[in-house]
DNA sequence: TCCAGTTCAGACGCT
DNA sequence: CTGAACTGGA
């Protein structure tokens, strides 16, 4: 029982609770992870069997990083047999064994966000619908919410409010599309991932027996992240607990940061009410960071109306004050914290993968990008665009879920043209409306064409029996091959690589790789599953994985990258330095989370998640000026700032491009001017208010030092200087290649060019994306 | 009928 | 900046 000591007083109370329902109410670095594994562990040392065990984790990384741990600790190979992962991937598992029972197969498609607004859209398209009325992306968001409180179709149907409510939102036939929506998921053997969950309540609902199963399975369960489980998740817990009530939730509310997409705090708050006899534990000191982050923090979660109570505190150093530093624009923001992860690199012998930036939004990243990739600073963009979500990535993922699901809608349709074989959208149009009116899938119909007589000319009929030929042959070939060979097989034979070789260009090369990539990392998980006795390296299981995997998840190995994320992804990581950029009104807080009070405390929260990752640094910066849709816009500081405590933070003069900007804002802001009045000075609609603001002229300067700043589509003068007949350029699409001549004057200038490929063309420079090598 | 090029609207966060 | 709709040419 070594290992107990390694526990403070206040995590081993809820490691030794015996058995029964309890609550870990853990502050914001005071180590709930410990208390969760150490709790298995301890459970497996008692005799605990490790089938029994079932922990919900807030990503897959932490539950293989947390079996690890406790494999160490318990010392035998027993951890591999928990079930441990997140809500999604562990229900998705479930499923698999027993989701026939709702009439799914299998090897059921997971659906991404993507596919599901595809549908939505053509459904939408179908039913003849005003696309401006009933718009795809906000339908598909009403629908997921609607999941996740368990409103199922019938739910919603006789729920007179929520149908008032559409009506009267000028969207009346909203259930009508909710209705189509499922039964076309159905249909084509997909769940969406709001449904991983739905399904997985139906079953334990409609089989008494399922439910058993897995209650008798399941004897012990243990919840990490308690307060951003929404309704369905809640459901599910309480539904497999019901029997042993062995349940274990840890969590903080005071960083629940996912209501947006249905989490519900009141979880947390009521659980004392769901079971009886529940343990209550607190965990209140912070090993993570020094005094002043530890109390900036409680400075601002004190503006918090709705919370436990709870004091948290640290035996650590007083640490460095936080530090506030001000900038012209995201440019130089970006700029700013590149020199900044510099110096400290240089000063404190620190690594880069001791940084870390946060942000509001993925679009921020750009900025910093750009300014690190100037230093030669290593880093890594997790979130944002994923690898997985990339198009060429997509299309292979595609016509592998077409082999494993024929079903599968939004695979076909995705690649049924993809590289193109003469098979439009009049073609499929008509192949939707019989698959609807005979109710089976496109595939189907497309098998039997010869029988159905539709309107399709032969030529057309002709390619597509050809690629209904092309699948089967996969699906044969899936038979008796790994899903690495199967998928090299699929895109040469598609002609999804020749597609973006021969198109020659840096980005149809760059897709290539890509596609390479992928198969690579199919390969590594066939080898890697050849291990595991009870996975069978199948296709399905890969693109559950892929459609699972979050970018948190995916091994980073050991490379020393400063980490670029959403404030969102970065919940329960830790770093030495952490730059929280865009400091701003209407960014941070969100413009769109201002509206109530409680989610004007969401963001603060939020706040409070950015701010307590930091171990012994943090810096908050913002700018006057922001690129936002392309345009330059004005910012003010956000009203976060002021709610720090002055004592714990430090206001930076900022000093940048040889220009020393006076301003009046920087001494009303922590100064011991009226605060109130800050929001005040807001910039007036073109004349500068502030000293801080910067002329046209300076605005101008930094262009020229940053061209990028500026946009180059638009204005063709940022790279006239250098331009000249007989230089050489590169073009994003088209490579590399040299001007022959220049003609025209101002919106008209023309380049003829020369490119390496052995085409000359004449460029608009007003929209050429040109860049100088030469 | 298909395709490629152009225009136009929309945009927070995540599985 | 991206994806979907639109338009004109093949």
């Amino acid at each position: 029982m070594s290992y107990i000591d390694e526990l403070n007083e206040a995590q081993r109370a809820p490691v030794l609770h015996k058995d029964g329902a309890l609550m870990v109410i853990a502050g914001a670095g005071s180590g709930k992870t410990r208390v969760l594994t150490y709790r298995i562990a301890h459970l497996m040392a008692q005799g605990v069997d490790s089938f029994n065990i079932l922990a919900l984790t807030f990503t897959n990384k932490a539950a293989r990083e947390m079996k690890k741990r406790i494999a160490d600790i318990v010392g035998n190979s027993e951890a591999k047999n928990l079930w441990m992962g997140t809500f999604h991937s562990v229900f998705a598992k479930l499923l698999r064994f027993d989701g026939d029972k709702l009439g799914y197969p299998s090897n059921f498609t997971i659906y991404d966000t993507q596919d599901s607004q595809r549908l939505i859209a053509s459904i939408i398209k179908e039913m003849g619908l005003d696309k401006d009325i009933y718009k795809y992306k906000q339908i598909q968001n009403r629908i997921s919410s609607y999941k996740n409180s368990l409103i199922t179709v019938k739910a919603y149907f006789q729920s007179p409010e929520l149908v008032e409510a559409d009506a009267m939102a000028k969207r009346p036939r909203l259930g009508e599309i909710y209705q189509n929506y499922v039964d076309r998921c159905f249909k084509a053997g997909a769940m969406d991932f709001d449904d991983l969950l739905l399904r997985t309540n139906e079953l334990l609902t409609r089989f008494p027996e399922v439910l058993m199963k897995y209650q008798d399975r399941f004897r012990y369960i243990l919840v990490d992240e308690y307060q951003d489980t929404n309704h369905s998740q809640y459901l599910i817990v309480k539904a497999l607990a019901d029997r042993y009530q062995n349940i274990c939730v840890v969590g903080d509310d005071a960083q629940s940061i996912y209501s947006f997409r249905g989490a519900n705090i009141n979880n947390i708050l009521n659980f004392q009410r769901d079971y009886e006899d529940v343990g209550m534990y607190r965990l209140e000191q912070n090993y993570r960071s020094t005094k002043n982050i530890v109390n900036a923090a409680n400075s601002i979660i004190a503006n918090n109306k709705n919370q436990l109570e709870k004091v948290v505190w640290t035996a650590n150093d007083e640490g460095n004050k936080i530090i506030i530093h001000r900038s012209i624009t995201d440019a130089e923001e970006g700029r700013y914290v590149a020199s900044s992860i510099w110096d400290n690199r240089m000063n404190h012998q620190m690594g880069n993968g001791e940084f870390a930036v946060l942000y509001r939004t993925n679009s921020q990243s750009r900025a910093i990008e750009d300014a690190l990739r100037k230093r030669d600073i290593p880093y890594r963009i997790y979130g944002g665009l994923s690898f997985y979500q990339r198009k060429e990535i997509k299309d292979v993922l595609a016509y592998l879920r077409l082999v494993i699901n024929p079903k599968d809608e939004e695979a076909l349709k995705r690649v049924v043209n993809f590289p193109a074989r003469g098979i439009g959208q009049t073609t499929i149009d008509k192949l939707v409306v019989a698959a609807n009116h005979y109710d089976r899938s496109i595939f189907e119909v497309m098998d039997n064409l010869s029988k159905l007589n539709l309107k399709i000319n032969s030529g057309t009929q002709r390619k597509l029996e050809d690629f209904v030929t092309m699948i089967k042959s996969f699906q044969i070939m899936n038979e008796g091959s790994d899903a690495f060979t199967l998928a090299e097989h699929v895109s040469k034979k598609t002609g999804l690589l020749l597609e973006f070789k021969k198109d020659g260009t840096p980005e149809g090369i760059g897709r290539m790789e890509n596609i390479e990539e992928l198969l690579n990392g199919i390969k590594d998980f066939v080898e890697g599953q050849k291990e595991l006795a009870d996975a069978t390296g199948s296709l399905t299981e890969f693109l559950e994985d892929v459609a699972l995997a979050t970018d948190l998840d995916k091994d980073t190995g050991d490379d020393d990258r400063v980490a670029l994320m959403t404030i969102h992804l970065a919940k329960g990581l830790e770093f030495p330095y952490v730059y929280i950029v865009g400091m701003e009104e209407d960014l941070f807080p969100s413009a769109m989370s201002m509206n109530t009070r409680s989610e004007l405390e969401e963001e603060r929260r939020l706040f409070y998640v950015a701010l307590t990752r930091a171990e012994k640094q943090a810096y908050l910066t913002y700018t006057q000026n922001r690129y936002r849709w392309g345009k330059l816009i004005d910012a003010e500081p956000s009203r976060f700032l002021e709610e720090i405590e002055e004592q714990y933070v430090e206001n930076l003069t900022p000093v940048s491009d040889g220009y020393r900007y006076k301003s009046t804002i920087d001494a009303n802001i922590f100064g011991e001017v009226d605060k109130s009045k800050l929001r005040q000075v807001k910039p007036q609609n073109g004349t500068p208010p502030a000293a801080g603001t910067p002329n046209a002229n300076q605005l101008r300067k930094l262009r020229k030092l940053k061209p990028e700043l500026g946009s180059p589509s638009k204005n063709a003068n940022t790279i006239d200087s250098d331009l000249a007949e007989g230089v050489l350029v590169n073009h994003t699409r088209f490579g590399k290649g040299q001007v022959l001549k220049i003609e025209g004057v101002g919106n008209d200038k023309k380049a003829e060019i020369k490119f390496e490929r052995g085409d000359i063309k004449k460029l608009l420079l007003r929209f050429a994306k040109l860049e100088v090598i030469s």
